[in-house]
DNA sequence: ACAGAAGGTGAAATCGATTACATACTCGCT
DNA sequence: AGCGAGTATGTAATCGATTTCACCTTCTGT
């Protein structure tokens, strides 16, 4: 049985008839008597024929393929959105191509290009560091409307958006603290630019007026969403004179190497200082002590983007999207607790 | 500029030549003068053409695409490789899809459909409990010498398989302990029937005989590389009578469930009972206590796996593969220390 | 001066599907 | 009987590239 593959003309042979109809026996458009229609699907058995995707591809002027342009895959918060849109695409006959924008920076018009080649029906970006460019190029090429957003955006295009409501999630995070007593809040933004960033921050800024808490400038810390900067963060909190009682992190794994740094400089968490962080990704729950965090439903984020997607490509008309944010929700565990004294 | 992309044809009539020359020009096949060569890129240029990769594919019976099977997108492991796949794949032109088998599951068939629909010219596998089933037909369809296995493999078949050295990843772990003075020393293995969890247990039976070390049968507990299941095992090691003072895991994530437990039990890691891990992910260096651990090279993994994968698509020749196995390194951070008492 | 090799080019077949259009047949109804 | 509608099917064009083959120039060596 080495031999090439049945295509549809093997098909059309052995049930005699043309290549037309097998190929509305296969896609069920236009009609065919149930006796014919029987013949093709048993000569399709018979031949073990499966449609060739390239020329279907060709033929129907699509690529049969997304693209999902990820920051950065080697951090776990993707993972759980990669596999919901995974998920959201499964029953479809669309391949998920996955892309780390950090190991292969994508110039300005590398995102154009992929449509243009052929390569992709559409994309799912989870990068906000996307060029204004880019994504004009993209227009241009008509792929206007296969474009979304997950997570983060980019400030001034209207592109759909899928993400979490984050400033809520810094309001819950700043309440919990508040609620438990805390008056001294500090905060290790994300990197500098990032929407996400200046979202939670403003959420943050927001409550922290709303509740009367007092406010120091050097108790916004700058970080990038990185382990490696919750640990610098807890430096300058080891320095400060006037130290707050609580820390709320723009991700987990900033307050994972936070706590880490805390406990170095010899103060321990949630006794001295209590820490909350964002995203409950799975580590959380088991990390020493557990995370108090504000939860995103990675699975569904990732989900909804893929059918918001895969529907606008079906119906190219670009329907309005439902612009609300997903909820997120506040997780409480053991790295919170009243200040003491 | 609301116009259909530009082919191969349009290109042609620009330069005034045909379209095979054209395509001579793109593939650097064959022979052009170079007044024809300028000629056609200047046209290329001024039409803005791009090859429309559905086409090429078609003619060039390829799928221009390769598939990676990973087993839970969702674990942190797995990001590190995937970002060295991507990497050994940006030279080429192929994409890369991914697919995650916990949430996808394959049938049988079904890895070999996506050959023989023209959807991937190769795979990467990464999950050993592909069947032998499905392997087969791969083979069928003469796609069996496209087909490479990452990490985990399927024992009894023969595909080139890339991976660190597990046993001897053990043998560091339980000589590091021997030389801290433990000889009471438990391993959390992985699930039942993974060909790593026999290649680690293996390798610590082996060192732990080999250094005269007692053994107890309830030192070997069943886990399944999850936080879950170092979090169970937690509570085993407390209900012994004879308490090992360090264990073994054989997944970093283990290893934090299982101190995660172990304190909530009433221990101190690594006062009272030292803990090393295997892979050592980035989480790893920030977990309190910092994780003593099995260094495997993550994104040497992946690119390396990516690079055998790609020439032996481009020389269909397979060429034999060095089967040496990638070598592992043991970092020692805060969870070990000598015995106490 | 001429055979043969080498360089340069184009016409047309090809990859394997989908689909517009044409054709043929069967009804039902006047 | 004849006509229109509807059903069932086939022919051939098409998607956009690559590649075979044939042809025409130029050289080169004798």
């Amino acid at each position: 049985m080495i031999q090439r593959n049945a295509t549809i003309q093997d098909v059309a042979r052995q049930a005699n008839v043309s290549t037309a109809t097998v190929s509305r026996v296969l896609s069920k458009s236009g009609p065919v008597s149930q006796k014919t229609r029987d013949g093709v699907l048993e000569a399709i058995k018979l031949t073990g024929y499966r449609v060739n995707q390239a020329a279907r591809n060709l033929r129907m002027q699509r690529a049969g393929a997304v693209l999902v342009l990820v920051p950065n895959l080697g951090k776990p918060f993707y993972s759980g959105i990669l596999a919901g849109i995974s998920d959201g695409f499964a029953g479809s006959d669309l391949a998920v191509l996955i892309t780390d924008t950090d190991s292969q920076p994508l110039n300005d018009t590398a995102l154009a290009e992929q449509f243009t080649d052929g390569r992709i029906d559409g994309a799912i970006v989870l990068d906000g560091r996307m060029s204004s460019e880019a994504l004009r190029q993209c227009t241009a090429q008509g792929a206007g409307d296969r474009i979304i957003f997950l997570c983060e955006w980019v400030e001034g295009e209207d592109f759909p958006v899928i993400s979490s409501d984050n400033a809520a999630g810094a309001r819950l995070a700043i309440q919990h603290l508040h609620a438990l007593g805390h008056r001294k809040i500090a905060h290790v933004t994300g990197p500098d630019g990032n929407v996400l960033t200046a979202a939670r921050r403003a959420g943050m800024i927001e409550e922290r007026a709303k509740l009367g808490l007092p406010v120091r400038p050097e108790w916004i810390i700058r970080g990038d969403f990185s382990l490696e900067s919750g640990h610098d963060a807890a430096q300058k909190i080891l320095g400060m004179s006037d130290r707050p009682t609580a820390v709320f992190c723009s991700a987990d794994m900033v307050a994972f190497g936070l706590i880490s740094g805390l406990l170095e400089g010899g103060l321990r968490v949630p006794e001295d200082i209590s820490v909350v962080g964002f995203d409950d990704i799975e580590m959380s729950e088991f990390y020493v002590p557990a995370l108090t965090t504000i939860r995103q439903d990675r699975h569904v984020l990732g989900r909804c983007a893929a059918e918001v997607l895969l529907h606008r490509l079906k119906t190219s008309g670009a329907p309005p999207l439902p612009q609300s944010a997903v909820p997120v929700e506040l997780i409480v565990r053991a790295s919170t607790k009243p200040p003491s004294g």
